[in-house]
DNA sequence: TCTGGGGTCCTAGGACCC
DNA sequence: TCTGGGGTCCTAGGACCC
């Protein structure tokens, strides 16, 4: 705990819902809703406007339509997501070396370690600036807490939506959080706030009252423990940067339950090969192959092996992943698969070759041979037995392989939401599709609301594109982005800074 | 037409080693 | 031959978070 609140959360507001409304003029101002539109989709973020019908993150889609069926529903386009979110975290970056980002809209801010002064004062100033600062650079409202630990800045921002600042003076903790419901507290979710209910525990002031003895019969040693320390607003937890990834999955729902065997086969291949190009993407390779299968009733298993070393090879990965399918009873029907991979390691299969060797070459005669044994152990583990120690590695497995040619066989997908643009028309996006038709809205971030289009799907004057920054570029940019191949050529990113200012700097550069 | 996808941390039992 | 306790690794499941 801390005599400053100088522990900054910030929450973006309504992140993915403002984006698209950023993005989209003609959606401001309207009930939006992002998420999956599948027949199992759930809502990912929906605005405001929406909210007001109801509708919140993690509700069926289903549900979400029949609540408020003239909202625009809307895929997520992460690419774009990504763009902004970067530019909110280099804008944090500014303010302290210690930022931890908990998701593409959230991160805990270190002012102190930033060299902020210690007070009320100077934290609310710095704050208000970030807030002015987000604003003009993407375009978008965040929320901000501030307050002496992680806990109290992260309450501070909830109460604080939207586009707002709340301060939590040290001192004034315990009598903030007494009334407050458990589940304000973090680690308190529905499983946890029932047993303390049946316990007669409410509030965070009865669960004070209860005490660490009674919290941890509860729910045990490292739950109770720490619920007792939030409950009396005790946060020493320090913010924390880069942390690394201690595991990928990948998993896919269908929109039908999966009961051929075979079916069931290829689709874990499948994952298994999308997990190992994340892996790659990530230069890490892993130790512990997991599957997990969600079947028909929900019900929810998991399946995993332990390799003699970390692999990366995609032949590795789906050779396992297939053993432990094996061993899964699934003819009633499978709604969910995944694959994913834990254990972590740094290196790639080649440098774990590479260090097996000079750990030969310096470890004692005794060591040396248990390490080329381990060495041989692994290759045999690793199914490569038959392939030279060298270099190459397999080819990696890419699902568009044939791309091109199976684009001319297959009808183009029109996705809700998705960015195209038109030979004619220019940029827009598409508002719906059906029946051989696809209707698209022609505007831009930076234009009044445009007008609607309807063109037959496989209309060659229509293709896909990716997304339009939210703020105008500048004349500069533009140009580049000319040099580069005309309007077609790399988009400047989203978060694209105003005239005059260089990527990467503060928008204001206010005492 | 109920319930996504990507993660983290904790618990608990059995194997195995000292 | 019997009796132990502790530590670590592995597997499986569950709660929670955004």
């Amino acid at each position: 705990m801390r005599g400053a609140p100088t522990i900054l959360h910030l929450d973006m507001d309504a992140f993915y819902a403002s984006a698209e409304q950023a993005a989209k003029p003609s959606l401001r101002g309207k009930p939006v809703i992002v998420g999956g539109l599948g027949p199992r989709g759930v809502v990912a973020t929906a605005s405001y406007e929406a909210r007001v019908f109801g509708v919140h993150s993690a509700m069926a889609m289903a549900q979400a339509r029949r609540l408020c069926p003239n909202a625009a529903f809307l895929i997520p386009r992460f690419a774009l997501y990504r763009k902004v979110s970067d530019a909110v975290m280099t804008l944090l970056h500014t303010l302290s070396p210690l930022v931890e980002p908990l998701s593409l809209d959230e991160a805990f801010v270190d002012l102190e370690a930033g060299g902020t002064e210690p007070t009320v004062e100077a934290a609310r100033a710095v704050a208000e600036r970030l807030r002015a600062d987000i604003k003009a650079v993407t375009g978008l409202t965040g929320s901000v807490g501030l307050a002496g630990s992680k806990m109290l800045a992260k309450i501070g921002s909830e109460q604080a939506k939207p586009d707002g600042l709340v301060v939590i003076e040290p001192g004034t903790e315990r009598e903030l959080l007494g009334p407050m419901s458990v589940r304000t507290l973090p680690g308190v979710g529905p499983a946890t706030a029932e047993t303390l209910r049946r316990a007669g525990i409410h509030t965070v002031a009865e669960t004070r009252e209860a005490g660490e003895a009674e919290l941890v019969r509860l729910l045990g040693r490292a739950h109770g423990a720490s619920l007792f320390l939030m409950a009396e607003g005790r946060d020493e937890r320090p913010v924390v940067a880069e942390r690394d990834a201690k595991s990928i999955s990948v998993e896919d729902t269908f929109d039908v339950d999966l009961t051929d065997r075979t079916r069931v086969q290829l689709e874990i291949a499948r994952l298994a090969d999308r997990c190992v190009r994340r892996l790659r993407e990530a230069g890490r390779s892993g130790r512990t192959v997991v599957i997990k299968v969600r079947r028909y009733d929900f019900s929810t298993l998991t399946r995993s092996e332990t390799l003699r070393g970390p692999t990366d090879d995609p032949a590795v990965v789906r050779e396992a992943a297939a053993r432990l399918i094996d061993g899964v009873e699934t003819t009633a029907g499978v709604r969910l698969l995944g694959v994913g991979v834990s254990g972590l390691a740094d290196f790639t299969q080649e440098d774990l070759f590479a260090q097996a060797a000079q750990a030969a070459q310096a470890a004692q005669a005794a060591q040396a041979a248990e390490a080329v044994q381990a060495a041989q152990a692994a290759h045999e583990a690793l199914g490569d037995a038959g392939r030279p120690p060298g270099p190459e590695r397999p080819e990696p497995v890419r699902e568009g392989a044939g791309e091109a040619s199976e684009d001319a066989e297959k009808p183009r997908r029109w996705l809700p939401g998705s960015d195209v643009r038109h030979a004619e028309y220019g940029a827009g996006w598409v508002q719906g599709s059906g029946v051989g038709r696809v209707t698209v809205r022609f505007e831009e971030p930076w234009s009044p609301p445009g007008r609607v289009r309807t063109f037959p799907v496989d209309d060659p004057a229509l293709q896909p594109a990716d997304p339009l920054p939210l703020l105008r570029p500048d004349a500069e940019a533009e140009a580049e982005a000319e040099e580069a191949g005309g309007p077609d050529g790399p988009t400047p990113g989203a978060s694209g800074p105003e005239p005059g200012r260089g990527p990467g700097q503060p928008v204001t550069s206010r005492p």
